[in-house]
DNA sequence: GTCTATACACGGATAGAC
DNA sequence: GTCTATCCGTGTATAGAC
């Protein structure tokens, strides 16, 4: 007794609900085979829909693009916190926070490439140029909030600022997840992380001890990442 | 007397010139609009040569990117060697070499982006999947070289081997430019070059003085640049 | 809103004259 | 080798029935 299966049961679903299963299904099929072969029809196909309705969910394809930018796809780490304590130096913490978002890359990396390949074409339209800008805004965010909770859980404080170390998180994991797509050389990029981990730590302070704050190499010439700490 | 000239003077040139040329052309256009626009028609246009010969130059269009991306589209430090003297301080020598790789990369971004655009393209690729492994060694080679040249230029040896460094500053490199085409902030992006610059400095120990490696700035608590320098 | 059918332009590649 | 004309597939977008 139910209304209608004529074919293989497409149900009456709201607009926006179609929209988000297109945003779905164009990251799948972007994923699976780069973003030239996204095509509107590949895409309406993927989430099971008539290539009509594609246009009815989105003014144009620059529209799909935007919105896919907008709904940031990222890495949740969430399930690492547990593991992160006071009592562990502080790089071995950073460490086990890069390597969990390091982990996810590895396992899913044609969305890094979706990634690459989104930003890399959306910088060349002149209407969509600012979205990346807006993205890398993003990601330094959620950077801020993940260094400000390890702050606390595990009780460290750094030296220049979080937004700084955020900056550096951010730019550095850019650089090596490109470098690991072009080599997918998994035990260089995991060196350069435990790496980065090790001078990160030297930005560490902890929170509690020295009320006087103990900046680092003060005394001499002044170092970029101290001038670049104020302003 | 001349042969012939009938339309706008287009002379007779061998194939090979031609492959260059269209080389060459093919890098304009997509570095002006993209490498989505550089259609073999665009490119042919921009070579003012007939369409017809693209696939008698090519075999197909992935030769050309295949071509392109071997042909590397790389950056030229020979005018800075001149400032590069073992009397300066080692961080003083590497920021100066780093930014007058960034001020090509800054004068001519576009350059950057088609190199990303183009990278992700052809990791897409299962036939063009080990370029962008061959560049990366490639550029890898090139690092090595411009470190040991500053070795020897300004009397320097680098902890970890220059292999080692190199890999880290082509990963940085690529990050750093990556978010600045993202943000465009120029500021931002030389301050984490001069970041990068204090941190490999502290890798660096000179070849000549004392036996015993003379760490930089010793004497109070570590500093980050110093921890690192171990290992 | 929803879907089918279609318009229209443009892509890579090739056939075949010269 | 060189170039013109053309094939054929596929892209985005829309017109119009339901």
């Amino acid at each position: 007794m139910n209304d209608q299966e004529e074919k293989v049961a497409r149900k009456r679903v709201s607009a926006d609900e179609r929209r988000s299963r297109l945003l779905a299904a164009s990251l799948r099929v972007m994923k699976r085979e780069g973003i030239a072969t996204a095509t509107t029809r590949a895409i309406c196909a993927e989430a099971d829909m008539p290539h009509g309705a594609f246009h009815y969910c989105f003014h144009s394809k620059k529209d799909l693009y935007a919105a896919l930018l907008a709904s940031d796809i990222e890495i949740d780490l969430t399930p690492v916190w547990p593991e992160i304590s006071p009592t562990a130096s502080a790089e071995e913490n950073i460490r086990t926070l890069l390597f969990a978002y390091w982990s996810q890359v590895e396992s899913d990396p044609d969305a890094q490439l979706v990634l690459f390949d989104l930003g890399s074409f959306v910088l060349r339209d002149p209407e969509l140029r600012e979205l990346p800008k807006q993205g890398y805004e993003d990601s330094l965010d959620k950077a801020v909030g993940y260094i400000s909770r390890l702050g606390e859980e595990a009780d460290l404080v750094f030296v220049g600022g979080e937004r700084t170390l955020a900056g550096l998180v951010v730019t550095t994991l850019n650089g090596i997840t490109w470098s690991w797509l072009a080599h997918r050389d998994s035990a260089a990029a995991r060196a350069g992380l435990a790496q980065f981990a090790e001078l990160a730590a030297g930005l560490a302070r902890r929170r509690t001890e020295h009320p006087a704050p103990p900046l680092p190499s003060a005394g001499r010439h002044e170092t970029p990442s101290e001038s670049r700490g104020r302003r």
